[in-house]
Parts: C-alpha cells; sequence; structure tokens
DNA sequence: TATTAAAGTGGACTTAAGTCCGCTTGTTGT
DNA sequence: ACAACAAGCGGACTTAAGTCCACTTTAATA
C-alpha cells in the first residue's frame, strides 16, 4: 500500500523525528539541564554537553545549531506555561471587564517575575544573533509572542478609550520589552541593587504616562 | 636628577605609553578603520587586523583586549565630539531658560541620529559582555555618560517642576536607554523600516507621559 | 522479509578568539 | 654613555565553536 498522502497537503511532508533522534534530543535536553544547573550555563561547552550526554558534536549540533537554541528548548516547556497562564487570566479579566491597561499592568508585572526567575538562560539565549542579519536576531522569536500581547494590549486600550488614539504601539511595545532584556535586567538586579517591585513599578509608571488625559 | 613624584600622590604614577606603542596603536586604529570600511566590522577578524597591520597578535591584544574594545577606541572621538557637543548645547538651552523636558527632548533626538550613524560599530561595541559578570558589561562604559546626561535632566525637570517629584529617574533613564541599544535599533531600522523621525517621536512619547498634570 | 533512501551519528577537522612567554627595545637614573 | 628594568613585541600555542563526511541505523515500500 502506497504511503498516504492528505490530498490537500502535497508538500514535503516531512517525515517526523526518527525515534532514536528523539531519544538522543531527550538525553541532550536532560544533560544541559544537569550541567547547566551544577555550573551556571555560561560554563558550559558544547563539547561538554556532547561528551556527557554520550554522542559527537554532530549529532549535538543536527539538533541545536548554538548553546541559545538550547537554552530556548530547554525554557521552551516554561515558556509555553507561562504563555498560556498570561492568556488565560486576560481572557479571564477581559470577561470581568477589567480595563486593558490594567491587564496589561499585570501582564508586564507577571513578565518582570518571569524574566527574573529565567535570567541566566535567558541571558545564553539572547546572546546570540546580535551582529547576524537581522531577521533572525533575538528579535524575533522569544520576544514575538510578547510583542503582539502587548501591542494587542495597548491596541485594545487604544480602541476602547483608555489611551489617545495616535500612540504608534509597536514601538511602544519595543521599547517597554526593551527594558526588560535579560543582560540589561541583569545589571538592574544585581549592578543598580533594583528589586523587583522597583522595576516592575517603573516599568509600569512609563505606560501609565501615555493614558488619555494628561 | 629624581623623577619628580608629587607630594600629593605617591601612588604608582604610572608612566605614559611607550612613543614605539603609541605609534603602534594608532598604526592599529588606521588599519582597523580601513578595513572595517572596506569590508564591514562584522567581517573583519583581529588576526586580519594584526596582519595588515604588520604586528603580532599579542601586540594588537596588549592595546585592545578585543574588537568590541577596539570598536570604542575608533569612536572615541565621536563619541566626545558628540558629547561636547551635547553639554554646550544644553548649557547654552539651559541659560535662555529653555524647559528641561525640553532640552531632554533634543538631546534625544540627536541620540537617535547619533545612534543611527555608528549602528555598525556599535553593534560590535555592544556584542561583548552580555554573559559575563555584572561590572564590566557594555551597561558600563558606553552608556555611562548618556545615562548621567538623561538622569540629570529628569532630576533637574523635576526639580523645577517640570515632572512629578516621585519618578524613578535612575530606572526610566535606562528604559529609555534600552530603547536605543544598537541591536534593536538595527531592527527597527531594517526589520521594522522604521524611519529615524518615527523612532525619535515613539521614544519622546515616552517621556512626554511622564509630566505634571496628567 | 529484503531493499533502499533518507535520517542520524561520531569524531576528525577548520576557524577564530585569546593567552603565554622568551626575546627586543625604550626609558630612566647614574 | 651605559646599566638595568619595565614595557613592548611576535607568533606559537591553547581553547572552544562549529563544519564535514564516511559510516550506521531506521522505517517505508515492495
Amino acid at each position: 500500500m502506497s504511503r498516504m498522502i492528505p490530498l490537500d497537503n502535497l508538500e514535503p511532508t516531512e517525515r517526523s523525528e526518527r525515534k532514536d533522534a528523539a531519544a538522543n534530543r531527550a538525553l541532550i535536553l536532560e544533560t544541559a539541564e544537569t550541567l547547566f544547573a551544577e555550573r551556571g550555563a555560561a560554563n558550559v561547552k558544547m563539547a561538554d554537553i556532547a561528551q556527557a550526554a554520550g554522542v559527537g558534536k554532530g549529532t549535538l549540533y543536527r539538533r541545536f545549531a548554538n548553546k541559545a537554541e538550547l537554552a530556548l528548548a530547554l525554557m521552551d516547556t516554561q515558556m509555553r506555561d507561562f504563555q498560556e497562564a498570561m492568556l488565560g487570566r486576560m481572557r479571564q479579566q477581559s470577561a470581568q471587564g477589567m480595563l486593558k491597561l490594567d491587564q496589561l499592568d499585570q501582564f508586564l508585572d507577571a513578565l518582570v517575575y518571569f524574566v527574573d526567575r529565567h535570567n541566566p538562560l535567558l541571558c545564553v539565549v539572547q546572546a546570540e544573533g546580535l551582529l547576524d542579519g537581522v531577521g533572525e536576531s533575538d528579535y524575533q522569536r522569544p520576544h514575538f509572542w510578547q510583542h503582539m500581547t502587548v501591542v494587542g494590549l495597548l491596541n485594545e486600550a487604544m480602541a476602547a478609550g483608555e489611551l489617545p488614539d495616535d500612540l504608534d504601539t509597536i514601538y511602544i511595545a519595543d521599547a517597554l520589552l526593551a527594558a526588560l532584556h535579560a543582560s540589561l535586567f541583569r545589571f538592574q538586579r544585581e549592578g543598580r541593587g533594583f528589586s523587583l517591585e522597583r522595576i516592575s513599578a517603573g516599568l509600569r509608571r512609563l505606560v501609565r504616562g501615555l493614558r488619555c488625559g494628561e
């Protein structure tokens, strides 16, 4: 019997990962997680991970093009969880009639705590792609849905009359999220001694300034 | 005759650079500038620079610990010029009684154009120190006087009653400058297609929101 | 089950950053 | 002028990222 190909999808229909490969991926992730936890992500070499996992470097790099991608994969579950939790909460808040700007406040506050908890891995993730071509820099993937979310809330707030209607929401979302980049965040926490509350309040103060009737 | 040592400064009194060393420093800078201009800073290897300058790698690294430091040295003059021009202008504006917030507006606008003009080198400069210890990351040197300036203007605006007196000016300066980091800036320009005017306006809109009587 | 092509694998190899150290040269004090 | 020593120098060496490719394994099909 010939292999089934959906009639409405004659595209490559890429086969899913072979199961030995999937096993190795999982093994690599576990190993990396352990090593990162033991020595700190910055002190772990790709070769260490390969050796500890008992695989060759070729295998490691076939799955993860670099440490940033590996770190991102390690955070994947937690990012999804956070994302889902936020979307769920926002849906509920909207149903209860909470103002969009208040939702944005809470979103940003939650994000501050998220960035704090995952700061070491986020630093690794964001260390990539600062010199390369533009399209694939770190401003694409990890921040993408956050950006979407902030823009969405700002636009809704604008539509609801909570904000003046001439705001450049895309730019503002960029600026707000830039203030939460892992390396700056770390500097603020460790170098400047800022508390999470201070960062959250400072960021939300910027949003508050955008409101109508100022 | 014994070497003069100021009586009020018995510290090491480090000798100034030897003149052959100074000549090499200049040679390296010229060479690097040429190569950067020819191929783009990202495509120039440290070894290339050493070879083109006709010096060993040891010599190169003795002067500049890495490409970021070298790039920073290349920008040094222009940064000083910009800084002096800004300080001069601000002094004049203050003498004329211009509001501090308007001065801040103009400063940020000028900074947008500065970051645009020097974006390639700034990307190299900022590519360093994102994983290392906190104290010496790029949030220290290149941004330091900019941060000082913004904090100063904000504080003066606050003292003059142009801003409410409960603002976290240090945090706000961090956030505003974060929005001008070279890699984000480049993404906004090339990836998002933002104009300089749009970036400047967006940034200044955030400042405007902080004003009194909103 | 046998065939076979694509996917997966390991580790040698390449590239580039950055360090080290024995030799050279400029500077200072006599 | 010259001795002595610190600063400067070059390039071999080390470290780590990332690529390549000949060989092996899986799984779809006949």
